[in-house]
DNA sequence: AACATTTCCGCAAACCATTGCGGAAATGTT
DNA sequence: AACATTTCCGCAATGGTTTGCGGAAATGTT
């Protein structure tokens, strides 16, 4: 069967393209009785118009664009779901594009997002971008850019993040109400935004508390994080481990397990997390949340407000929340 | 800035529109100096062709379509992943929709390829998918459809699978080199093809051994298989707890903690997955592995034989392969 | 019956890129 | 110099949809 388009219909009722169109769309001009006959068709036609006609005609199209270093991680999955699902229910779809944390891909992938003149794009900094022209020419073809997670050091754009502070301090708060002296905190990538934050938050916190022995360390994914607590964890046990996330956390974890050790008995754990990993062990880890859902939708709902032109340049927060298990 | 288009250029050099299209595409009718001007004017002026119009005037978009119950999954993350990296690869780019495991949904997420135009669909199937219908109208657009991991038991169509029987039996001869006399089965959504297959040849597997007691259960999430592994302990500490699936693993491995079990000293634990859970533990779980990655990658390249019009429709497997961990 | 309104529909241009065909200019051949 | 070739480029149609504008027919008004 071939498409079916206006000009079939059009043609086997005896009438003009334009009329179909007005027709199919409720337009006043067109009689009750035409219009009728032209959905009723259409309808057992299977008509479905054609996105690229309409998109280039009408420079309005219904898709949006979402980059992410890689789709395979706990917290963009869920961002992603949380994004694909609230898009739908607008009428609008998702082109997802990795950009593998390479520049030059991200560079490539925000050139597919304008071919394909994506109404917005939604965009995780890769860790290891500086240059930020690429974005530029988003914003000079009007396609509004709404970052998260990791997004750029400058004001005047959008950006959705987690209340980094705010996650840091709940983490240092709930520290101080127990006895611990000696703590090891684990970040990410020092190059991240929100690594950058949580580490300046943290250790702000703790500044009044100089009796409390705060170790920072970095690790760039797990096995640095396993390899980083091993040797640590050989030369001193510190009472408490902070993990920025769950990536640290597995790494910190694998260390636990392997030297036998008990949580909260031999040593208490603590992780900034959106509760995939730590609700997987027993006793569940307390873990302060970062709900990607959350962020998600937040991210969604900013994004219609800039398309629909009503929307300032801001940096929006996703709250933070302790969610209670028994790591310490 | 407006967006450079072919007929700019054209009025800036004062040539035809038709010339600076073939110079941007080396056609040998354009002379060298003009070919070299094009081309350098439309580098300056960052010309991008519009997706929509040259897929409304090729009919050739190099857009996929890619369906899954949900993106925030172990499995079908890897699996993105894999295919959007092979499609950057090849110029091609994905749309993600998420069916939530619903069939009306499904039904719509369709209706949106087509009118993208999509190249090709990946999908795997809701769980409460009966009628086809909705992929039979891709069919008739010659839109290539390949399934993977949750396919329709159908033939004549092209499916991905994992080597569901193969990773079955593999489990049981492991499970055979041991002398375990009693296992607990549990297993996934009774409807899903994974989970038929994968039943069907591990009690094929044990049909011979008489004297070892099979015992199968069904768990439609994690959270059941936790409360059925609990009951089911209560009761008679079985040699060894085979999971179907990641999703069952993970339930398990709840009540496993939660009663002080320590496998493999306890209880063994044997599961099919592709690794990410699994990984997370210690002793590390051993596995069958499925791996979404693998699947993907076999899916794309596949799609791109129907695309290119050179593939019979057939069901195409990805080998199981045992991964050895420490749990029994 | 003559005029003013309202109702309903079609023409044609526009969006942007692609491509078959034909034609002018430049070059080659005798 | 007259013709045949080759080189290089433009015309115009095409794909499917949207929309401003104008016009014919139907209805209403006096």
């Amino acid at each position: 069967m071939q498409n079916t388009t206006l000009k079939k219909i059009s043609e086997i009722l005896g009438i003009s393209i334009s009329t179909v169109s007005r027709a199919l769309k409720h337009h006043p001009d067109i009689s009750l009785k035409t219009r009728q006959k032209v959905i009723d068709l259409a309808e057992t036609l299977d008509y479905e118009p054609n996105a690229s006609a309409v998109q280039l005609r009408t420079k309005n199209s219904k898709l949006l664009g979402l980059m992410v270093p890689t789709v395979s991680n706990y917290f963009y999955e869920t961002f992603i779901s949380a994004v694909e699902e609230d898009a739908r229910k607008q009428g609008y779809s998702v082109m997802i594009l990795q950009s593998g944390n390479d520049p030059a891909i991200e560079l490539d992938n925000l050139k597919l997002f304008r071919q394909n003149r994506v109404s917005g794009v939604f965009t995780c900094l890769s860790s290891s971008t500086t240059d930020l022209k690429g974005f530029e020419r988003m914003r000079e073809m009007d396609i509004p850019v709404v970052f998260f997670d990791n997004v750029p050091d400058v004001s005047g754009i959008h950006k959705i993040c987690m209340a980094d502070e705010k996650s840091a301090q709940l983490a240092a708060e709930l520290i101080l109400q127990h006895p611990y002296q000696s703590i090891l905190a684990i970040f990410g990538n020092p190059q991240l935004s929100i690594t950058k934050k949580r580490e300046a938050a943290l250790q702000q916190a703790f500044q009044s508390h100089p009796n409390i022995q705060l170790l920072i360390e970095h690790a760039h994914n797990s096995d640095e994080a396993r390899t980083i607590s091993n040797s640590m964890l050989n030369k001193h046990l510190p009472d408490i481990i902070f993990c920025m996330s769950d990536e640290v956390l597995i790494g910190v974890l694998k260390t636990i397990q392997e030297k036998g050790l008990r949580y909260p008995d031999n040593i208490a754990l603590l992780t900034i997390s959106n509760g995939t990993i730590p609700k997987l062990f027993h006793p569940q880890i307390t873990y302060i949340e970062t709900s990607g859902e959350k962020m998600g939708h937040l991210a969604f709902s900013h994004m219609l407000d800039c398309i629909n032109g009503n929307a300032d340049p801001k940096e929006l927060l996703v709250d933070a929340l302790l969610v209670q298990g028994g790591s310490l």
